[in-house]
DNA sequence: TGTACATCAGTGAACGCGCGTTCACTGATGTAC
DNA sequence: TGTACATCAGTGAACGCGCGTTCACTGATGTAC
């Protein structure tokens, strides 16, 4: 124990050089394992080698290294969600797909971000530059369901683009705490996820009128979301 | 302070005569205002005015007082989804849509409960008891979606209903845990979680081919989920 | 109706533990001359 | 290039605290006779 302690600094010296760093790096990986709730500093600070005191030279207490955590997680967030968006491409519908499939993927590959954001408790509002960031996050998918509105077909009406935001995030989200997390916590499925949340998507444009049975020019990937005949079969098991 | 605790056992005598079901309540106080994993058994005794170590006469630990809130609360969301769905009446749509409401209803007015149940992280899926509650639950949820899919307008797949029933919990949960809690976590909104989640479901049930401008025998109550014409106004905001 | 006794819910003192936080300190690093 | 010194990141010992848990106990309640 005491040894191991010595052999780490002797390896590293007095100074440890890349502390808060490694601070951040270890509350990550004890939120991953124990949740936001479960996770403490003095555990972050044994994890990083280092005394208990030590962290005090860089966070003023617990909240301010889980804020920086979920500071630093909407920043991922937001530039994951930048590139799967794509700026629309190759056209809309896949892109806005693309961007709840890099939802879900975050909150999967990511628990420890996930739980951090959106999970911990911490007072996102009240903390300004979380908040921005946390906005910039959103205003990606606003962004994109305000595109997604503008190509309403003629004949339907425009839907309110904040509105299709919210409910996008809302099935995000929805899936991913309860189905998508990379902990413990999540429940059985008879599916995917992903699948599931394609095929919510999917649906819910179809209910404001736009075209899903789409992209003749793109891979053909993706499987509809409703199986297009004959009895149902497959993870959904078959309606009576 | 301890002349408190003296009247108040002056007040009950030796025996507190209700001590479980009084740390039950104490402890869904607790967790209401702190979160699940902010409660301790020491502070439900307290709050029960009892010693800390009486507790323990009636759960094993920490653990199974959680579970049998849990356990409560599953009970009690099966008694209201099942009241909310009324078998269907007095039409499919509607009282589907009643129990989306019931369910955000129940993650406002019973955030403990809530917390308990989903994001407390205890495994539900260890503990028989626990999922059987559960279970009987979404079953309540599945059986309306069963019968919604069977009322699939002719021309259309019949969507599977498990399906069905898994979108409208995620849907529900993630409008309930982003926006419609009880406390402090939850973020601003343009509008009502009930009006964001209810134009949801509606387009959500539009995109699988169900009418939603239904209802012609009913109450005209509920506003159509995407405003008829115009340029939109109120809480949406104008789209550009 | 009264008495003896078993039962068991709740007491209170005690324990070990880990946490958050402070403090005067130490020793590595970088910079001015 | 070398020396003196300021800076500041990390130490380790110490503190008070509240928690979970145990223990022998006490006293209220109910039941057998």
């Amino acid at each position: 124990m005491s040894w191991r302690k010595e052999q780490r600094r002797a390896e590293r010296g007095y100074h440890h050089g890349n502390l808060k760093e490694a601070l951040l790096q270890a509350a990550l990986g004890l939120i991953a394992e124990k949740g936001a709730a479960g996770f403490t500093f003095a555990d972050a600070a044994r994890m990083a080698g280092v005394s208990p005191a030590a962290p005090y030279r860089h966070f003023r207490d617990r909240d301010e290294l889980l804020s920086s955590i979920a500071q630093r997680g909407f920043e991922q967030f937001e530039a994951l969600l930048t590139q799967a968006w794509d700026d629309g491409r190759p056209d809309t519908v896949t892109a806005f797909e693309r961007v709840g499939k890099a939802y879900l993927a975050f909150a999967r590959n990511e628990p420890a971000f996930y739980s951090a954001m959106f999970e911990s408790g911490l007072p996102v509002d009240s903390n300004p530059t979380l908040m921005a960031a946390s906005e910039r996050a959103f205003a990606i998918m606003r962004a994109a369901a305000e595109r997604l509105a503008a190509m309403a077909p003629p004949g339907t009406t425009r839907p309110p683009a904040m509105m299709m935001a919210l409910h996008i995030w809302s099935m995000a989200h929805g899936v991913a705490s309860l189905f998508g997390r990379g902990d413990a916590a999540r429940r059985k499925l008879p599916m995917s996820p992903e699948d599931l949340l394609e095929a919510e998507v999917l649906i819910y444009l179809r209910g404001l009128g736009f075209p899903t049975d789409r992209r003749p020019e793109a891979k053909p990937a993706t499987p509809p979301p409703v199986p297009p005949s004959g009895p149902a079969s497959g993870p959904w098991g078959t309606p009576k």
